[in-house]
DNA sequence: ATCGAGCGAGAACGAGCGTTCTCACCTGAC
DNA sequence: GTCAGGTGAGAACGCTCGTTCTCGCTCGAT
């Protein structure tokens, strides 16, 4: 299990630190307007006035976790795909991970989706910081398919399968869309090499 | 373009329509928690005491509308599907009806996804009618592409397509998502049938 | 010992929420 | 005309929220 979802409280932490972690922990499982800011100070441990010397307020919070969880994200991932040489094994690796990743206690799909979900329509912040998550991954995922060979719309298909997996398990509450997408990315990349 | 995104004000309507369409695109458009019932009543034109004696409350009347729109959305989706012939036309029609969706003006990805994103972690209710909708549309995916001869596999993988382009549209605020999920859906029908 | 700067705990504030209640008004039967 | 029943408009209520403010304490310098 990667190191993306536990969140875990250590005295060595910053402050900062402290904060973004209990952020994330609960702005994740239960969203952004369901927890208020006296929960987060609860959570961690830090008096309010601390925490609005670290943010100017609520918003800038969630953004600076989701980008903060943005990084960890793509480090973990990446750290997983390089475990292998093969081209084609490291595109199929984005899956192994994922189902890993999907599989957590308590989780409920991709924070980013969700973040969208709730705050997309009324936050350009959060809508920016979501844009930001999913170009990247996008981005990553082109690269590793194209080193396997795959032309660009194969990669796109290889995205779009990912991302179908990430909110299909969020919603359904299992991981088992990870194998299913891996499997078509399989296939997709071994008859779809001239496409 | 379906009429699954318009829901225009006509005096015929009765209380309960009023009510469940200005509910939609409130919602739809800014989430649930952002918008108030007094917007709800002012849109619908209802007064308050109305519309609590139609729905016992705020989540009773987001789940009447979620479910309400899964009902528009699969009769608009089956019409669309039913103007072909051929078994993989009818699947890739699909993706067709979804560009079509997703390129409306003011779009903003899937209405269940979103709202799952929102309330799934607070609301057992919200997360129901996502869950009924997916399983719905899975089902749907399923019998088209099993009827086009493709095996159980390669219809998972055009579901999953099918939702990796909602949520890509909805973030990325394109729908170009929907025509690369059409073709990889083609290259998977072609190539995976004894797959 | 004394002072003062800085900090933590939590009260306070103003706004907004979902929901309920009040009351003036309309309507239709007699 | 009169009265009862029901309706609409919006005030009211109790609560929660994000944010700011108060105040008493700590702690290091002198």
């Amino acid at each position: 299990m990667s190191s993306i979802d536990d969140a875990t409280a250590d005295s060595s932490l910053t402050g900062r630190e402290l904060l973004l972690d209990a952020a994330e922990s609960l702005f994740y499982e239960r969203g952004y307007q369901s927890v208020g800011m006296d929960e987060v100070r609860a959570a961690s441990g830090l008096p309010l006035k601390r925490i609005y010397a670290l943010f100017p307020g609520k918003e800038a919070l969630a953004v600076a976790m989701l980008d903060g969880r943005d990084r960890r994200w793509h480090v973990s991932l990446a750290e997983h795909v390089d475990h292998y040489r093969s081209p084609s094994q490291r595109v199929l690796a984005i899956f192994d991970w994922l189902s890993d990743w999907l599989a957590g206690p308590g989780h409920r799909g991709c924070a980013w989706i969700n973040a969208h979900g709730e705050l997309g329509g009324t936050s350009e912040a959060i809508r920016g910081a979501a844009q930001r998550h999913k170009d990247r991954f996008r981005a990553y995922v082109t690269e590793l398919a194209t080193e396997a060979g795959a032309p660009r719309s194969i990669a796109d298909a290889i995205f779009l399968l990912a991302e179908g997996c990430m909110v299909t398990a969020g919603i359904s509450g299992s991981p088992e869309a990870a194998g299913q997408a891996r499997r078509a990315a399989q296939l997709l990349l071994q008859h779809g090499a001239t496409g």
